[in-house]
DNA sequence: TCCGACGGCCAC
DNA sequence: AAACGTGGCCGTCGGA
């Protein structure tokens, strides 16, 4: 069949890639394409032109859906011939969702057996469209699979690292090892044995003799030798062992084998994201896992545009709280964000009727910030007072006076947690569920903490999806290089960064309002050669 | 030699 | 650290 006809007759068209082989940059064999019906197929290849380009246009145009098996894999593969989908629907995502076992995405590698797949392909597809339809999960499900368009893409690109600069700051760490090592053994004098050798018996990295080293010195028992532990020891061995443990640490998760992630035909770093990969609805990200590189400055001096190009980096002002003050509906909330005020201030002054700012009564905001994000954890009064420095019955207080000034927020969270109890399950706005089957206080935690996590995560997909169409269609030297569930980097030619800057920002926004209509959507925006924080 | 559990720690 | 949520990666340790 020509492909004019073929597009014509279809509007829902399954989708099936014969590949050489799982790699990133491999290029399709061919594509087969078919309908509901039995007779319509076309076979898109390499060297069918017209075909392969009109299936460029029409996956692009939001008015045909493609039925992948993994969509996000089969569409990054389809980037390659330069094709991107706009309407992609995903099986895989589909049965994750409806909690089925997912189809296998193992490689399908000739034709024959992608035409003899082809019966029960779409059976199956049916029959999950139908499960989907009486479930609660087509919203999600829609989202799901708008965004995996952004990811396949985000993975494709890749992130740009400077290896120079990288190797650079991986060297001073590595002699700030050493250093921090010989300061130990020399502190730690004769506590520690030697072999003939006169090296130490024991190492820097085995914990549980370092415990029983530090409970000699402190002649006290320690449950754990953790940063926070060893910080109260007012010793050199625990000042150098903290030394050595941060030097280790960007040492061994950040060093030579982080940089063994660069593609070496892309020199960039194409991290594997799993949109589906926590049970909130947030992605994960690994090999690697670019969402917890250290904030270090030195670091995002080495995360960096190629020539002439730039960073748009872009991130929602305080999202988890305004889904908070959009689901509470507390009215202080919305006024605070309303008015573009800093709530920790805000709510600082309204808990302790004095005027708070950053300048002013400092520490008054900070335990206000400490309280407004513990709540979004489920965080009690003991973890409240260790993170703000006081007593367990002064947290108490605290939390009293808190729900006291904001009795909204108290209702909302007690109403998750009896939501969460009667149903089995948490939920964010966009329905997605978490089941749960915890302990009581575990379960109240999950309760007050995933509807929040979980609705700002689909403010960040439903950007992301939007974005990356909007990037596609009208900037195509634009595209979305990394996101770290509230934040947004974008590379883009120089000249265009004020442009992307501002469509960024703009989708974004326009998502958070989407989501949470009642609430005034922010997010801030940087400019620059290197990632901005 | 491999593998999972665990402690520790990076991010939001 | 935790009765403060979600992840991934590293090194050690102990068992097969």
């Amino acid at each position: 069949m020509n492909p004019e006809d073929f597009f014509k007759r279809n509007q829902l068209i399954f989708c099936s890639i014969i590949a050489q082989e799982d790699t990133l940059f491999a290029p399709p064999k061919a594509v087969l394409l078919f309908g509901e019906q039995d007779a319509e197929f076309l076979v898109v290849t390499d060297d069918d032109r017209d075909a392969q380009n009109l299936f460029k246009v029409v996956a692009a145009s939001p008015d045909r859906l493609f039925v992948f098996r993994n969509a996000q894999k089969e569409m990054r593969q389809l980037l390659m011939w330069h094709v991107w989908v706009a309407r992609p629907v995903c099986e895989t995502i589909i049965h994750r969702l409806i909690a089925k076992e997912p189809p296998s995405d193992s490689l399908v590698s000739t034709l024959e057996e992608a035409k003899r797949l082809r019966q029960e392909t779409v059976r199956r597809f049916e029959n999950a469209q139908e499960a989907l339809q009486s479930s609660p999960y087509t919203k999600v499900a829609r989202l799901e699979c708008l965004a995996s368009s952004a990811f396949a893409h985000m993975e494709f690109r890749g992130l740009y690292v400077d290896q120079d600069i990288w190797r650079g700051i991986v060297r001073d760490e590595e002699s700030k090892k050493t250093e921090a090592a010989n300061d130990f053994f020399k502190a730690a004098g004769g506590r520690i044995k030697t072999d003939l050798f006169g090296r130490p018996e024991i190492g820097l990295e085995q914990d549980d003799a370092l415990k029983s080293l530090f409970q000699d010195i402190t002649k006290q028992p320690l449950e754990r030798l953790d940063k926070r532990t060893l910080k109260e020891i007012d010793h050199p061995c625990a000042r150098a062992l903290l030394k050595y443990r941060e030097a280790a640490k960007l040492v061994s998760t950040y060093g030579e084998g982080f940089l063994e992630n660069v593609h070496p035909s892309s020199q960039r770093i194409h991290a594997h994201f799993n949109p589906l990969g926590t049970s909130t609805g947030r992605v994960s990200c690994h090999s690697p896992n670019i969402q917890n590189l250290p904030t270090d400055e030195r670091f995002h001096q080495a995360i960096r545009a190629p020539n002439d190009k730039v960073l748009v980096t872009a991130d929602y002002a305080t999202c988890e709280l305004r889904v908070l003050a959009a689901l509470s509906g507390d009215r202080s909330f919305l006024e605070a964000f309303e008015r573009d005020e800093d709530l920790h201030s805000r709510v600082a002054s309204e808990m302790f009727q004095k005027p708070v700012s950053k300048q002013e009564n400092a520490h008054l905001r900070q335990r206000a910030k400490a309280i407004n994000f513990g709540l979004i954890y489920g965080m009690g009064h003991r973890a409240l007072a260790a993170q703000v420095g006081v007593s367990e019955q002064e947290a108490r207080v605290l939390l009293q006076q808190y729900f006291e000034a904001y009795p909204g927020i108290a209702e909302f969270l007690e109403r998750s947690v009896t939501k969460a109890r009667r149903n089995g399950f948490a939920e964010t706005v966009l329905k997605r569920r978490l089941h749960l089957d915890a302990n009581d206080s575990q379960l109240s935690r999950i309760a007050k903490n995933m509807p929040i996590q979980g609705t700002s995560a689909e403010i960040a997909k439903l950007a992301m999806a939007r974005l990356n169409e909007r990037l596609w269609n009208h900037h195509p030297d634009s595209f979305l290089v990394n996101m770290i569930h509230d934040e947004l980097v974008v590379e883009c030619p120089k000249e265009d960064g004020e442009l992307i800057a501002k469509a960024v920002v703009e989708e974004m926004e326009r998502a958070q309002r989407t989501l949470l209509p009642n609430v005034k959507p922010k997010a801030d925006v940087h400019v620059g050669t290197t990632w901005h924080h």
